[in-house]
DNA sequence: CAACTTTTTTTCGGGCACTAAAAAAAATAA
DNA sequence: TTATTTTTTTTAGTGCCCGAAAAAAAGTTG
């Protein structure tokens, strides 16, 4: 982008997008593309001097644990992925004591894969499952754990001189949907993650919300029938226990409520399976699917009565299997909300990928920094506010 | 206040000081008590000249429909309350028609009475039960009205020139709490109140939230068992169903879950004589107080579990029987919700106390002044921010 | 009354964020 | 080559927020 473009964005004078640029030229943050091949059809006057920001001016490591893998992402400042690894550990073993310190050594390996320092690192982000205390750094309960309570942030923060953090994966993905499209994913939002749990991220009043210790939005564990369906975290009733995959195999399978989900296989032949079955007409797997989604549209029902989110996203692994729980949605949604509050919000029903978690790491930590570079002058309150709209020149 | 304690305040140097109140007084938003009654133990030098706001600078109007009633307040700059008046009207044949013109003419009538022009009335504010849209500025479903939809602000506005606003009443409540003690309730917390109805408001991140219509927090109308028991918002199975006075006397009553809400009389002799008879020892008031309290741990289970909040508030009318509900919340809620989610809150139960809404509004209306006369410079983010926190002098 | 103390006001000036206008730079068009 | 066009940089401010220091004010103490 051109100086005088940005002058445009940012309603500045040409002489202070000078001056600020000139100061991050210095900073070394942003590059001036020089005499770079220029789009052909050159204009008179004096040729705009491209500007972007310098990748290599800072690193930020992005992590994702889940069961069994640590995925590990180097991503440089312009946002884009440099270097990923996957590697393996045994989750069945990981506890406090043992994890911290295999997840620095995954990192430093990583890092010398890489061929990066450490103190070229500035940022590092990690996202999990489960029950994930932001405040407090630590994993306080998660599928990829044998373990309770782990600690990640304070080990990290120890090993390596850079701003470290971690957050729930769903939490991620509703950033990584804020980053990619802010006009439709802005202000109130909730995103709903169908998968191996079932997992919930608010975008409340246009910032992520993960309530006062960092675990908000824990819809999977907020319990649906009192007394209900046993569910993997030993409750009854939650609604994990009528939603994830091991609930819906055991559903379709005709299992006791009360079968304990870890000797539910859920795996390979578990949710894709039930979705074939139900494509192929198998009653059982559609009563299974439409009784979820009941399930769902109660849940949806409680989310709205309140949050009162203005758009609500549905993903997840499970997203394949919407057509079949559509109808029993709104069903339920439709039994357990009054009116009023029913008819005031969008729908989106997004086909899953994976990469979102990491996206939302990327934003989460690209946002950090610039926090850290421009001081507190993000999240523009004055002098930067534009208070009518107008479109960034092409 | 005298200048010299307001620049220990704010950390700004007397002469800014001087400055910004110098500014004040010429726009007659504050006075300095010249010579006024000194306070006796006068030191050595020059006495300190203390500022007060000029309680008459500006005035705002606090007004509370409930069933019947519109409660109204003139409210001077100092927030306190000058004069106020409860006006009868009849609810059940109050309509979207109807009742604007019967507010507004009520409005007319009150400053008439309290002797000042409308001109001078900067604010009104209003608080409703029921389900309150904020950025519609509308009723949508209330108890105090027959009619549905009925539009509030927007015949206010047309009628009075000033800034104009509705909120639900626990919000209201859920600002009162933070206005009068921000140590204690600020952050991430909830309200729940339990009275005729059963509301909740949310104070998250430090901000009041009312969703993305302003319906947010209708604890009330959450589903608590699908298909469950008779509401009076036509649904079953709502949290209300269960715990407002209605439901109580039902379920003491031993009437069927399904029996029509409008035709218990929980008024005067209903939930005040469950209480007299829960204290005596019957044993179907008991019971019910006791599942009924079960029910309240459900409904924590799921605020905290998706809003993670620091503290819950629990007040209402309800509140009185308290005694009777506690072992079975505690209950509830350990059935619930897993341990790990369980125990990162605080629980208050305060006693009710109905000028809590009044107070709320003051608040509200208060901090929307502020906002009107000093631009966006409330909610200090740069040059007002105080690293670290001083004592205010005595 | 003079000396002292404390608060308030005034004066002067620095620094920041930004701009208008002029100048310079770097191209194209005639 | 010269004129024209467009972008970028430089120069020289402006306006605001704020503070240091001095001055003034208004008392108490001896």
């Amino acid at each position: 982008m051109a100086r005088i473009d940005l002058g445009q964005v940012t309603r500045l004078s040409p002489a202070t997008v000078t001056a600020i640029t000139s100061d991050l030229l210095d900073q070394d943050l942003i590059l001036s593309l020089e005499s770079e091949e220029q789009k052909a059809p050159q204009a008179r006057g004096r040729p705009r001097t491209l500007l972007t920001l310098n990748p290599d001016a800072v690193f930020t490591i992005c992590i994702r644990l889940s069961v069994n893998n640590i995925d590990l992402a180097l991503v440089n400042f312009a946002g884009d992925v440099t270097c990923d690894r996957r590697i393996h550990f045994s989750s069945a073993g990981a506890d406090a004591d043992s994890f911290p310190e295999t997840l620095v050594e995954a990192i430093h390996q990583f890092l010398l894969e890489a061929g990066t320092s450490a103190s070229r690192v500035r940022e590092i982000g990690v996202a999990a499952q489960g029950v994930v205390e932001t405040e407090t750094g630590q994993v306080a309960w998660s599928p990829a754990f044998g373990g309770r309570r782990i600690p990640i942030v304070a080990p990290l923060q120890a090993a390596f001189d850079a701003d470290c953090y971690i957050s729930n994966d769903t939490n991620m993905i509703t950033e990584a949907l804020h980053w990619s499209d802010p006009s439709r994913y802005s202000g109130t939002f909730a995103v709903i993650m169908l998968d191996y749990g079932v997992g919930m991220g608010l975008y409340l009043d246009n910032r992520l919300f993960s309530g006062a210790s960092g675990t908000a939005a824990e819809f999977g564990h907020a319990n649906h029938i009192p007394g209900g369906a046993l569910c993997r975290c030993g409750k009854k009733g939650c609604l994990e226990a009528y939603l994830s995959d091991y609930a819906l195999v055991r559903a379709a399978s005709h299992l006791p409520e009360q079968t304990d989900p870890v000797s539910i296989d859920a795996g390979v032949n578990g949710l894709a399976r039930l979705i074939e079955l139900a494509g192929s007409g198998d009653d059982n797997a559609r009563k299974a699917f439409h009784e979820a989604g009941r399930v769902l549209g109660y849940g949806l029902a409680r989310v709205i009565a309140m949050i009162d989110p203005r758009r609500i996203v549905l993903t997840g692994a499970a997203m394949r299997a919407f057509a079949f729980m559509e109808k029993g949605m709104w069903e339920g949604l439709e039994e357990a909300l009054v009116e009023d509050l029913r008819n005031n919000f969008a729908l989106d029903v997004m086909p899953w990928n994976e990469d979102f978690i990491r996206s939302g790491l990327i934003a989460q930590s690209m946002e950090r920094l610039d926090m850290d570079f421009l001081g507190n002058a993000s999240r523009p309150a004055g002098r930067l506010a534009r208070p009518d709209s107008t479109e960034v020149p092409a």
